[in-house]
RNA sequence: GGACGCGUAGCUCAACUGGCAGAGCAUUCGACUCUUAAUCGACAGGUUGUAGGUUCGAUUCCUACCGCGUCCA
């Protein structure tokens, strides 16, 4: 608990205050008070009362919170209390509150939470404030608070001690209820839309529905592994045969990858299916969700956030969450296409194998007198594909050219759709539960979503041919045998409920955090979860604990 | 996983080219009945992330490790 001796004999301190405290006829700690109001709604009712009105109104009120400033002016002071993330001034006098009060508020400390009655007034300076007239001890602040002035900007403190940093910083506490808002209008938009909130299994014996490493656990009764879920998606898509129509879910996914400025490793995601819809219809219900969450968190639709990654990362942009923009996966490769590595592939090229792969080996047969940021950037992009491809030698894999376009699209597109932008159309071979093409059977119908340059959803129309997808689970088990430890794996049963007859369905999963990040302009998700995933902290032996017995060899 | 950066008092930060580890806030004591980063006076608070190395001497230079951050994968 103390971080040095300094706290510990501050903690002794107070517990010796607490007594004295307790002597002066108030309970060390008390289980109640009762407030007239919150400052919220002091602030609310008076914001703009005068200094005359109080005057003669003096109305009468009785607050409780948290005490962030103490300002003592002899046998009188000043104080702030907090509620709420607000704050409301206090005045103080012994004339007014009596001695033995006046001998409690002398032994407050920065932190402590007491109540107080009393009757709201101007100060010379204009500030509303409680002239005071009783005061109850509520609780001590046993351990200080941080720099009054800077509060806590140690980042991995303000982590790891989110209770300090949600009252020292009332903007993290902003960005969480914002969070909670999100949440909210979520659940307005697809409840008023006749969809039902599920939740279904976060234990599972397979882990499906994405490409994700999971987490393992193990059930001691029942003595089975179980995975932490990776996505909900393939019991919504049951829920959907047995007939929920409309179905979503809000909860937490686990993927037991790298931590960074956009991924946690639980992290919440919103994912909803609904029958007899195709991913067109779901495009346009993600511009119109998308518009209306922004505005009922924010009250608008236009934001303002730094972008997390790439060339452009960390400049503050400001977007219209209300103007979106679409393109084909191959129309984005060739719209993003930079002048400097020359002509941009034709749609044709990008739809046939030979003809990609000879144009990517192409591609500076034209000139020997190419700089080498170009030169290196077509190396990169020949690296990225044919990495993708399977074969580093640049020949031919088996097909799955695909993967090549996906590759293509995140090096020359992605970090261009900054406003906004659907990206649909997506290849086969990265799409193992999409429903393809009727005219081009090696795309399906899917799409994902960026903004800022960052991917914050992905839809589609959902396979609903068993014997299809038994297929693609058997390559994506050929994947796996590979060595690919993120394919999918076989979900019998799922197929056996395809089996069931899936009507046409369109699904799409959100990643909250992420679009909270847009909405409260926040740098890293760990500023949108509140107890972000960090490494425990060696614990210090003390004093006050035993030694640990050597171990015997 | 890689590159770079950071780690000094409870908090926020200094410390020149390697030369006695400092300040503000908070704490403790004292003064003060309209202050607001209140003010004034006094006291106290440190294994400079950890372990090693170089050196007469290391917060400073080197190595490894730990933690965090940013970018990349």
């Amino acid at each position: 608990m103390f971080d040095s001796d300094f706290e510990r004999n501050q903690f002794a301190l107070r517990q010796e205050k607490l007594k004295q405290i307790e002597a002066l006829g108030q309970p060390a700690y008390p289980n109640h008070f009762d407030a007239s109001h919150t400052i919220p709604q002091i602030w609310e009712q008076h914001r703009d009362t005068t200094a005359e009105q109080l005057e003669a109104e003096k109305p009468a009120v009785a607050i409780a919170g948290r005490l962030m400033a103490i300002r003592g002016q002899g046998k009188a002071g000043f104080a702030h209390l907090q509620q709420s993330g607000q704050r409301l001034q206090l005045y103080i006098r012994k004339d007014a509150i009596g001695d033995n009060a006046f001998d409690i508020y002398k032994l407050l400390d920065l932190g402590d939470h007491i109540g107080v009655t009393g009757y709201l007034f101007r100060t010379r300076t204009g500030e509303l404030s409680v002239h005071v007239e009783t005061l109850t001890f509520l609780v001590k602040a046993m351990l200080a608070l941080p720099d009054k002035y800077h509060g806590l900007e140690d980042v991995e403190l303000r982590y790891r001690r989110r209770y300090v940093d949600l009252f020292m910083n009332p903007e993290v506490r902003e960005v969480f209820v914002k969070r909670a808002k999100l949440l909210a209008a979520t659940r307005k938009f697809f409840d008023s839309r006749g969809y039902v909130e599920v939740e279904t299994p976060m234990m599972q014996p397979i882990a499906g529905g994405a490409a994700a490493r999971p987490f393992k656990t193990h059930h001691n009764a029942l003595d089975i592994d179980l995975y932490l879920r990776i996505a909900p998606e393939l019991y919504l898509k049951r829920l959907v045969v047995g007939g929920l129509d409309r179905v979503y879910e809000i909860n937490r996914n686990f993927r037991n990858e790298g931590i960074s400025t956009q991924h946690n490793p639980e992290f919440t995601m919103l994912e909803f299916y609904q029958a007899y819809a195709n991913y067109h219809e779901l495009m346009d219900l993600t511009e119109e969700f998308i518009a209306f969450a922004a505005q009922e968190v924010n009250g608008t639709t236009i934001t303002r956030f730094p972008i997390p990654k790439g060339p452009r990362a960390g400049e503050e942009v400001e977007v219209d969450l209300a103007n979106w923009r679409r393109f084909t996966m191959r129309e984005a490769i060739r719209h993003f296409w930079p002048e400097s590595l020359g002509k941009k592939p034709s749609l044709e090229v990008l739809s046939k194998p030979e003809r990609l792969h000879e144009f990517l080996f192409d591609m500076d047969h034209s000139s020997s007198k190419i700089p080498s940021e170009i030169q290196e950037k077509r190396e990169r992009l020949r690296f990225v594909a044919t990495l993708a491809w399977g074969d580093h030698e640049g020949r031919l894999g088996d097909g799955s050219y695909g993967r090549a376009i996906a590759a293509i699209f995140e090096e020359i597109a992605e970090e261009h759709l900054i406003e906004p932008t659907i990206i649909h159309e997506f290849p086969l071979a990265v799409s193992p539960l999409s429903k393809q093409k009727p005219d081009e059977p090696d795309w399906v119908e899917r799409f994902e979503f960026y903004i800022g340059g960052f991917e914050l959803g992905n839809a589609f129309s959902e396979l609903n041919d068993p014997a299809e997808q038994q297929r693609r689970f058997e390559m994506q088990l050929a994947e796996r045998e590979r060595g690919d430890d993120e394919a999918h794996q076989m979900d019998e049963d799922y197929v056996r409920a395809l089996g069931y007859g899936l009507p046409p369905t369109g699904g799409e999963g959100i990643g909250i955090d992420r679009l909270t990040m847009i909405l409260t302009g926040s740098r890293s998700i760990r500023d949108v979860i509140l107890f972000p995933l960090l490494r425990p902290q060696p614990r210090e032996a003390t004093e006050t604990e035993p030694k640990q017995e050597s171990e015997n060899e």
